[in-house]
DNA sequence: CTTACCTTC
DNA sequence: TCTAGAAGGTAAG
């Protein structure tokens, strides 16, 4: 590309319609067209491959005049080497494009960003690129989050009932059916669209999800810092507290034995020390589908009064799992570079929710681990400031000298979206009256009887699980497991529960009976789901859509919420120039920044504002019935965040 | 109760 | 040896 051919193209970008984009690898294939054997390996492999993929961008823009439309067909290479000058022409062509306000349309538009922010290292210190691309991939999951298409042609064969079928191509893949392939882009896009809008979901499209995706791309190419020394020293810990708990175990076994084989365990529980018929007051639950005596966690938990192995087998299981998932399996991960490049996915979950994978970011213990204490003595003199009795999982994850790490979280998010949209005016009250405190550890105060201060966060947790148990309609045996009481008081506190709010009762009924009517249920920002059995005959099946589809109202509504958190974070950060702040990590309710030091009490004054305020930004014609508190809390370390 | 991901067997 | 699915753990509500 020369200049002059730039500045011709940077014309057409006035009077073009539309532009498609697509990118091509290395291999030959294409987002559109991805050869099979190559499908599960990009997406196993990770962000790191596919940019190395990466070969170049084919853009086409659609441009009508008065005879007729033309298409435009034009080539960007993404890879390394080549003339610096036409690179530094591509980039500005490029990135005009993808701000200027033409429709644009790419199918997996997050992984075109990706690969654009990486390529051009267009790391935002400050401010993140709200490129607008509409995307295929996006459309049909809003239409069907339960089944979304993984491939392009596999959403021409869902959505669009053949009408568009791709050339055949055997063996190398020609530039020219490349083309062909992309010009499928617009047709398709003008169908879906056509599809949003008449099931309503074109605003959601629009307004949420569409100008998510670059925040996602930048989270992805931003990456978490994280401490490989932190990390290998857990690790060393934990291999340590493993062997020891792996020895016990065989003592109180009287033999070695594969502790993490279900089938060794159970031989050993229930055929060498037959556990089961020492406890002939309760039955034990059995596994779903082969029959055989359940080895899980409830089970131990019931044998662990008459035998010492259940209570050890359960310890070492979390140490195991901690080493392997969340030390080796993060360990993984860490580029050279020393950081974390989760991949953030934005149409895999059906609630509406995102989603962190390879690793997944999202469920990292909060609450610490705690170890054995007998040789504390040890460890704590040659500790290196830890405290060896509990591990923090998060500690590792770490913020850059000079910046700290702010999370801002939606206080009991739920459970004030439940009050919202059930209107119960009990809850509606303790939300309104009462900003200051958290929900849960009032509950726990009144649960057990305690003063404020002396809940532990273990108890908090507890108390919100049952709560939401609660809510979603959780069977009396199942509560009673989970609480360790009685069924009887297990059915008693279910009853008082629902009937102190009774607004709750008479919303699941209603979003059933919605439910049942139409086939789909949707959240506040209109997203739907469809609950296949709503209507079954079968009474468990019926039974488990009911839950499904009141749980989507509430845990969708408050991903359409958070979402919303995410883009008008970011927008104002971007307005705000002079701030050095950017997103790492979402989890659910909460968004975790890395601040510059000197920006911290501005940013924070401004996440918390915007936050709270995100509500009133969800539509016109919705009035929030109950406050939605941020909370702040900052520190060095994921895993030490001190509320601020 | 729901929604997820990951590891082990 | 490989793979699919079951089971079990974690997170978030």
């Amino acid at each position: 590309m020369t200049s002059s051919e730039l500045a011709s193209w940077q014309q057409q970008l006035y009077t073009a319609d539309k532009a498609l984009m697509t990118m091509i690898y290395t291999d030959g294939s294409s987002q559109l067209r991805e050869p099979v054997e190559l499908i599960s390996k990009r997406r196993v492999d990770g962000s790191d491959d596919s940019e190395g993929k990466a070969s170049f961008i084919l853009v086409s823009i659609l441009v009508t005049n008065p005879s007729g439309c033309s298409s435009y067909p034009l080539t960007f290479p993404l890879t390394n080497g080549g003339l610096q000058r036409a690179s530094d022409m591509a980039k500005t062509f490029l990135l005009n494009l993808l701000d200027c306000k033409i429709t644009k349309v790419c199918f997996y538009a997050q992984e075109l960003m990706h690969a654009i922010l990486h390529h051009y290292q267009l790391i935002p210190e400050r401010g993140y690129p709200s490129w607008e691309v509409f995307d295929p991939k996006v459309a049909s999951w809003l239409l069907n989050p339960d089944n979304p298409p993984i491939t392009f042609s596999e959403l021409l064969d869902k959505h669009l009932e053949g009408r568009y079928t791709m050339a055949a191509a055997v063996g190398l893949v020609s530039n020219e059916t490349h083309l062909s392939d992309l010009a499928l882009l617009d047709p398709v896009m003008t169908d879906l669209s056509r599809k949003l809008r008449q099931e309503e979901l074109w605003d959601l499209f629009t307004n949420i999800e569409v100008k998510l995706t670059p925040v996602l791309s930048a989270m992805e190419v931003q990456g978490i810092k994280v401490s490989g020394e932190t990390l290998h020293e857990y690790g060393g810990i934990l291999q340590r507290h493993m062997a020891k708990a792996e020895m016990r175990c065989y003592r109180a076994a009287g033999h070695p034995f594969q502790i993490n084989s279900h089938v060794q365990l159970r031989q050993v529980l229930f055929e060498e020390l037959k556990l089961d018929q020492q406890c002939r007051g309760q039955k034990l639950a059995r596994t779903n589908v082969q029959n055989l005596k359940s080895t899980s966690e409830a089970v131990l938990h019931k044998l662990r009064g008459i035998h010492p192995l259940p209570e050890l087998v359960l310890s070492f299981r979390q140490l195991v799992k901690m080493k392997s998932t969340y030390v080796d399996g993060i360990v993984d991960y860490i580029t050279r570079q020393g950081y974390i490049h989760t991949s953030w996915e934005q149409t895999t979950a059906s609630s509406g929710r995102l989603q962190s994978a390879n690793p997944n970011i999202q469920n990292i213990p909060r609450q610490p681990v705690d170890l054995e204490e007998e040789e504390r003595s040890e460890e704590q003199t040659c500790s290196t400031g830890h405290n060896a009795t509990a591990l923090r999982m998060r500690e590792p994850f770490v913020s850059h000298d000079g910046w700290t790490f702010v999370a801002a979280d939606f206080q009991s998010m739920e459970l004030r979206l439940l009050a919202h949209l059930s209107k119960d005016q009990v809850l509606l009250d303790i939300f309104n009256q009462n900003s200051a405190g958290d929900i849960f550890v009032q509950l726990t105060c009144e649960w057990l009887g305690v003063i404020e201060t002396k809940v532990s966060a273990a108890q908090r947790d507890r108390t919100k699980r049952i709560v939401y148990s609660v809510i979603y309609g959780v069977g009396p045996e199942r509560l009673a497991e989970t609480l360790g009481v009685s069924k009887d008081d297990a059915k008693a506190f279910t009853k008082s529960f629902l009937g102190k709010f009774k607004g709750i009762n008479s919303f699941t009924h209603g979003c059933i009976a919605d439910c049942q009517r139409h086939g789909f249920v949707r959240t506040i920002s209109r997203r739907w789901r469809h609950i296949k059995n709503i209507n079954s005959q079968n009474f468990h099946a019926r039974a488990h859509a009911e839950r499904q589809a009141v749980n989507f109202v509430v845990q969708g509504s408050a991903a359409d919420i958070c979402k919303l958190a995410m883009i008008n974070t970011v927008h104002e950060l971007n307005r705000k120039t002079h701030l050095r702040a950017r997103l790492l990590v979402q989890i659910h309710d909460e968004l975790l920044f890395e601040v510059h030091d000197e920006d911290l009490s501005e940013v924070k004054d401004l996440l918390k504002s915007v936050m709270e305020e995100t509500a009133e930004s969800c539509g016109p014609r919705i009035k929030f019935l109950v406050p939605l508190p941020v909370s702040l809390s900052t520190g060095k370390s994921w895993g030490r965040l001190q509320a601020a």
